[in-house]
DNA sequence: ACACAAATTGAAAATGGTTATCAATATCAA
DNA sequence: TTGATATTGATAACCATTTTCAATTTGTGT
């Protein structure tokens, strides 16, 4: 991804026959310069402090539209809401979930990915997307008591 | 669980100053006599056949018991809902998740369970819980068009 | 530039799975 | 049997996310 997203966007949309609109943009670019993991509902918090104007539906459609356009991935995780990541070119990444203070650390792990493969080969099975979770507590969480 | 699972969550009740109804027993026998992965809806539908009287919240509501008694485990799917599948003794298992039909194959692998202990340690992470889903194509849905 | 068909927006209502409310009923210890 | 308390069933409420729809904006052809 050498071009701007904001670019990249825009071509997304002209090749599938869909319209740039300066929302899409400033909605590109809050999310961009946000952190990963936003829910819908954050998103729209920091947009509309920028952009006060925008509403609510346009930052979840606009996230759907990012995700289509692989510019943010959608993750569901056990606390109920969806969250969209920055699309990474880089391989694929898996998380651990503090279950105490919410912190989501990263990790990549080429050997288990690889022995997914092994276990849908075995079962005939042609992987196209997978999810692994590590819920648990994060090493601050671990001392605190209760 | 050498004892049957009525006696089981007869007893659980007990310990927690709850009540044993003739409801919960029936849910349970029925959410036991169905396979893996029901969702509160599909049990639902199940128990007012046999039992027209159960309402829909109580099927919830014991759902949610089950899974603190130990009985049922709660997953959570992409597909939106939760579903609930048999508390089993032995060791944990992970799914296949077939995009197009939604069937649902259950695996174990140890090396990956260690591969992620290995992981939580490198990040000084206490796992209490994880969950790997592979969503794909099952062999059946491979060939068909479309 | 100009017009127009089609896409998009914002606000509000709708959706859909799940949970809470509440009066009526069932359970269980005394 | 009684009485305090938990449970039930029906329904309303929740709540994140989608849809609806009239008004507005965009892009293409002229």
């Amino acid at each position: 991804m050498r071009k701007k997203p904001t670019e990249y966007l825009t071509e997304y949309l002209a090749v599938k026959g869909l319209k740039s609109t300066t929302q899409r943009d400033k909605i590109l670019n809050v999310f961009i310069a946000a952190g990963q993991h936003l829910s819908a509902e954050e998103l729209f918090l920091r947009v509309k402090k920028l952009h006060p104007g925008i509403g609510y539906a346009t930052v979840y459609r606009t996230l759907k539209l990012l995700a289509e356009a692989g510019l943010a991935q959608e993750q569901r995780f056990e606390d109920g809401f969806t969250r969209y990541e920055h699309a990474k070119t880089d391989a694929h990444h898996d998380h651990l979930i503090c279950t105490r203070c919410g912190t989501i650390i990263e990790f990549e792990n080429e050997r288990i990915e690889q022995l997914q493969q092994d276990v849908a080969k075995k079962n005939r099975f042609k992987v196209q997307t997978h999810k692994l979770e590590l819920y648990g507590l994060c090493a601050e969480c671990q001392g605190k008591k209760n």
